[in-house]
RNA sequence: CGAGGCGUAGCGCAGUUGGUAGCGCGCGUGGUUUGGGACCAUGAGGUCGCAGGUUCGAUCCCUGUCGCCUCGACCA
């Protein structure tokens, strides 16, 4: 191995990849353990990152008619206990405040896992007609659950997310939505994240708490292991009734709200992280990173050198987001190392030789090739080299998944395969939680969603023989 | 929450058979360097995770506790 592949400091990612990500999340300095048990502090760079998550999703909401709202972080135990799979759900990971102001509260106060009980009684509140409907809401917070085992973005007691919940008139109307977020979601980790995703439905009792059922987007990280990425809820009236959220319909009697709910959370940066990386360290897509240039000038004390540079910056800084590294005190080659670790998507070498041709070098993070530029041209070159990195690492990434994806008829199959690919399994499945209970206990891995797209691969459950229900993706999970 | 491992400078580690500590990297300053992790000189930085106990004396021994990591169970 030459000292091209890998970075000094950080673990091998094929040897130890829970190391080595853990190692990333600190050298690439996109956060820190913090006092607070559990929980981290997003520094600027991982920060920068979900500022642009933030962004494209936004935008992709409002066009659909979502309006930003927000909510307490307080809500009333007697709100939470109103539905009783919801609470049953959440009951173990909440955190409760019961003294204030040197006081023990009449009430408690729960600290939101999430925000449907205090939303729908606000919903109640608000709605009489038809005619207020849909109510399209979503609100960017953070919430906090109380984890046992915690990890950097993946699992936090406190996490960043939004949470967008809508009531509409119709069942019809509420599931359109949620396919509807459920399809920006994909389009947000797969355009902009560069992480092909698996589109489905949870298995009954992998859905979520108090829900009718849950869609979701999963991906493959980098070591075979599967990630929830994104997931869209919908809940028919199972909250509207116990918050009573009803309406007047066009008929004129009293009729009850159909509701969905959905997320993504900073869990993101952890799915960039682990579906990208490489020893050399972090690698963003270009559309995310928050620098997706960097300049390194190359004996930047010789006369004109640093001029140069800092030219070249201004002329691409308002196309692209740039950093000129005029640090003194470290040498090229450490800047080259050190930028790569932190996943820049372009080094752009400028030094005396360059100079005198007018040209700079580029060299891309995601196959290290090296190409000479004219400094006129350079804006178009680093666009075109931008988006090639961009659908390079989706195919790479995709690639790992085909790979990684089998079919298995039999529980030996399932075994098998499992322990020589990770990845997903594709089986078919009867449909009992009998055998998803049992195929975890045997392998390991869960269901990961009934995916949209079926095919039929026999007509018998994987485990148990029976007749097969759908085709079901199943792994191991983050 | 079950099993295991680790807490000594910012990071990685030594070490003290009990007498308050060192190495490498990093960091500050001055200079020479600069196309893949430069070099010389000179500095700064530690209540040895925390709390009890044993002892003349504890970073070291004992007990407890907290934190982090790995593997399971649970979750975005």
């Amino acid at each position: 191995m030459g000292k091209e592949d890998f970075v000094k400091e950080i673990t091998n990612i094929d040897e130890d990849f829970a190391k080595w990500y853990t190692d990333i999340v600190l050298k690439a300095e996109l956060a820190d353990y913090t006092d607070t048990k559990g929980c981290i502090a997003i520094k600027p760079y991982g920060y920068a990152i979900w500022e642009n998550i933030q962004k494209y999703a936004d935008e992709e909401f409002k066009k659909t008619g979502v309006k930003n709202v927000y909510f307490p972080v307080l809500i009333p135990e007697s709100l939470l206990q109103k539905e009783k799979d919801h609470v049953e759900g959440f009951a173990p990971e909440v955190a409760w405040v019961t003294e204030a102001g040197g006081n023990q509260l009449e009430e408690k106060y729960c600290i939101r896992p999430t925000s449907e009980t205090i939303i729908s009684t606000m919903y109640s509140k608000w709605l009489n007609s038809w005619r207020d409907l849909p109510f399209v809401y979503n609100q960017w917070c953070n919430v906090l659950r109380w984890e046992k085992e915690t990890k950097p973005f993946l699992r936090s007691r406190e996490f960043l997310w939004q949470e967008g919940h809508t009531i509409h008139e119709t069942a019809d109307e509420a599931i359109n939505r949620t396919v509807q977020m459920l399809d920006i979601y994909a389009d947000v980790i797969e355009n902009l994240l560069a992480i092909p995703v698996l589109k489905g439905q949870k298995t009954e009792s992998e859905k979520f708490s108090g829900a009718e059922f849950t869609y979701t987007v999963e991906c493959l990280m980098h070591d075979g292991r599967a990630l929830q990425s994104g997931t869209s809820h919908y809940f028919g009236q199972k909250f509207s009734k116990p918050f009573n959220i009803k309406f007047q319909n066009r008929e004129g009697n009293e009729e009850f709200a159909y509701q969905t709910s959905w997320g993504i959370t900073t869990r993101l940066i952890g799915a960039i992280i682990m579906a990208h990386g490489d020893n050399r360290g972090l690698k963003l897509p270009p559309k995310v990173a928050p620098i997706q240039a960097v300049i390194v000038p190359v004996a930047s004390h010789k006369e004109g050198v640093l001029e140069s540079a800092t030219a070249l910056f201004e002329k691409l800084n308002s196309d692209f987001r740039m950093k000129l590294d005029d640090r003194d005190q470290y040498s090229p080659g450490f800047k080259f190392n050190d930028w790569e670790m932190r996943g820049v998507p372009v080094r752009i070498e400028l030094g005396p030789r360059d100079i005198e041709n007018n040209k700079c070098v580029l060299v891309r993070r995601d196959t290290s090739e090296k190409i000479e530029v004219s400094l006129d041209e350079v804006n178009e070159k680093l666009r075109e080299l931008l988006d090639d990195i961009q659908t390079n690492m989706f195919n790479m990434c995709k690639e790992n998944v085909e790979k990684r994806t089998t079919i298995a008829k039999n529980m030996d199959e399932f075994k098998n395969n499992l322990k020589v690919n990770q990845g997903y399994i594709k089986a078919m499945w009867c449909g009992s939680s009998e055998c998803e209970d049992k195929i975890h206990e045997e392998t390991g891995a869960k269901s990961r969603c009934i995916p949209f797209e079926q095919e039929n691969l026999s007509d018998v459950c994987v485990c148990c023989g029976k007749k097969a229900f759908k085709m079901v993706y199943w792994g191991r999970q983050y």
